[in-house]
RNA sequence: UCAGACGGCCGGACGGCCGCUGGUUCGCGAGCGAUCGCGGGCUGGAGGAAAGUCCGGGCUCCACGGGACUACGGUGCCGGCCAAUGGCCGGCGGGGGCGACCCCAGGGAAAGUGCCACAGAGAACAGACCGCCGCGGCAUGCCGCGGCAAGGGUGAAACGGUGGGGUAAGAGCCCACCGCGCUUCCGGCAACGGCGGCGGCACGGCAAACCCCACCGGGAGCAAGGCCGAAUAGGGGCGGACGGCGAGGCGCGGCAACGCGUUGUCGCAGGGGCGGUCCCGCCCUUCCGCCCGGGUUGGCCGCGCGAAGCCCGCAGCGAUGCGGGUUCCAGAGGAAUGGCCGUCCAUGCCCGGCAACGGGCAUGACAGAACCCGGCUUACAGGCCGUCUGACGCU
RNA sequence: UGGGGGAUAGUUUAACGGUAAAACUCCCGACUCUGACUCGGGCAUUCUUGGUUCGAAUCCAGGUCCCCCAG
């Protein structure tokens, strides 16, 4: 990150894990704050500082195997594309896809993301 | 040209920037080291069905000691191919189509049981409703007796079909052809086919009804299985205590037979377990203390050179086999292919134009590897190639 | 991964291989001044595609969806 080109992000919050365990996902889901898109509904549960996880997970009910997949590509390409450089910690995140998740327009699912951070609290 | 049949193939192309994941290599840092972390370069990265999980194998563990019985499941014309199959190829028989060609779970109904609704006289050791014929009676159209099963009618199906002879009317009663059954001979590895002879109709259909016959099938699955790895249970070792019978071992005594002591080493008995059952066989089977060791979660292996792909040649009608050359081609683990953009391609719509064409917009089938392989089945926008059939037109 | 079961009117359930039945709901009509009750009538691609059979909701095979059990 230091030999690189790209303007230097404002903040530098802590680097992304990935939460794993079906334990955390549930966890997420009962305690989390809840906000809903468009195109992807967000989960977001305070954890300690320094820590700052994301999960992505499409049910069964929004279609066959490719278009799940290609619903997470894209929300993981979202999240990647918004999130640095905003300086979270301290967070598990959640995105949940939708029907619409992959055929709506990438600008647009990025501000559902920004939406939903903003709704749920994680960004003032 | 139109309509159609069959076989094979493709499954958008090229490029830029930012990312993901495997391999490899370089640099820096940490560590005695195996190695780990960060950064960079190079490079690989979904399918014809990756799908459904319907068959068959490889691989791994268990049972691998057999056998019998019964049960269960599957397959079902013949021959061949394959590692194997319920797959494929080639035949045979049956059915459909003018044809190319397509379809068929296609063994056994004279082993047995069962079913065949409604209609119809009668539905499976046949039977006579309307009828037909003869004789008799009389009120010429009915009745009685007898013969018949061709015609009508019912039905999905009516106990051979068509034609002729024959007869009171009829009937395989007789004859020819067809069908059916048995059979000599011939062809074929066989299924089966052909010629001839005989029989004279006896043997309805349904086994994707029960069933019979023949053949096949050990169980489980990569969450298999192995290695590294903390507590409990279980396991192993050592020590001690208890013991239904017998054998053996050890110690002591004795020249020896033997005696005494000791011992969970073996067998029997008792209890329990191992497959659906039985026989036989195998395994386990008291308590206390100490020590060793030690599930799951996690990490690593299994985990991709294979019945492999491609290109030739030979053998074969073909499935396929053999030989030569060449290539290395995904390995994740909440699970890698995504985002943005450009050019082209295909399709549809709109605008301009007589047209060639130009411009704009939209769309890009079915679908994502999870141990691997061979088949089957199912889904699929659009397109390409080849062979063949029918009809029409022209020469 | 392995195994088992199911799909019939809007709903819940029936139906030896022979016309798809019942209850409730809904719709129409009658009765009533009106409503309820009651009475009469109506409402089916038997999940789907083929096959066997004279005939299939039923038997067989392929497909779709749902449920259950074991790990």
């Amino acid at each position: 990150m230091s030999g690189s080109a790209d303007p230097a992000p404002p903040q530098t919050g802590a680097p992304a894990g990935r939460i794993k365990k079906r334990r955390d996902f549930l966890r997420a889901a009962q305690r989390g704050k809840r906000a809903a898109r468009p195109g992807l509904v967000l989960q977001a549960l305070a954890t300690e500082p320094g820590s700052l996880r994301l999960g992505f997970t499409v049910t069964k009910k929004v279609g066959n195997a490719v278009v799940r997949n290609r619903a997470r590509r894209r929300m993981k390409e979202a999240a990647r594309l918004a999130l640095p450089g905003l300086g979270l910690s301290g967070w598990d995140l959640v995105l949940i896809g939708r029907d619409a998740t992959g055929k709506r327009p990438f600008g647009q699912l990025i501000g559902d993301l920004r939406g939903a951070l903003k709704q749920t609290g994680v960004l003032p």
